[in-house]
DNA sequence: CATCTGATTCGATGCTTGTCAAGATAGAGA
DNA sequence: TCTCTATCTTGACAAGCATCGAATCAGATG
């Protein structure tokens, strides 16, 4: 909102009111289970930019349900998005949102 | 650790294993609360780097113990830090703990 | 249509968490 | 030392959450 000197990042420069911190604390909850930490990394680097569930699926000690549970918390938050594509179903992250919190929580270097 | 094109977040460049999951997670964890991360939004942009317990409790329709619940979550964190002097106890951020955050989630821009 | 496989939903269970009231602690000042 | 104020700790409770097995759904294929 406003051209500061490189200092702070947003959430140091002014407050969060009660609404803005409603509409940002649901995406750090979704990231903050080192599962789904681990999901949306993996979902993030895979080849292609998309994982189907079985890739993820083998990566854990976890049964199937779980690991689908944790991704329907990724979706709702927003921070992936699902794809059928005849058996496979496909997650894909969605950067604008990752970006939002990339936005929040550094100093903002203004560009050039 | 990697100079690469400017595409993706650390993320999104190699998946976390299970050991930098679980040591970030909680990080995530710690501002998924809308009450914390008001807070520590809150600390961060206080005049002086620095705010009082009686400052933050103020912001809030929540008792002073839930407060001081929420401020215990974010030091254990490692996000704050508290020090007492005379009657009051005063937090800080951390602003290194912060920047975790934010080079995680951000596009890698190298700098020039 | 029957069956197989990938993935989700349902239902249950035990653990974690957000919240408050009441009590405890710590420093300042009379 | 006694009291006042700022803050934390304790104990309790309800709500939320991570996890699993069983059941269900959706395509693909025979």
């Amino acid at each position: 909102m406003s051209n500061q000197e490189p200092c702070c990042s947003p959430l140091a420069a002014t407050p969060l009111d009660a609404v803005e911190a409603a509409t940002f604390a649901p995406l750090f909850k979704a990231l903050g289970d080192p599962v789904r930490l681990r999901l949306f990394s993996l979902i993030a680097s895979h080849q292609g930019g998309e994982a189907c569930v079985c890739d993820l699926t083998d990566a854990f000690d976890l049964s199937g349900p779980t690991i689908s549970h944790h991704l329907k918390t990724l979706k709702q938050s927003g921070l992936v998005e699902a794809e059928r594509r005849g058996t496979w179903i496909y997650y894909r992250i969605r950067p604008e949102i990752l970006a939002q919190i990339g936005a929040l929580t550094t100093v903002a270097r203004p560009v050039s």
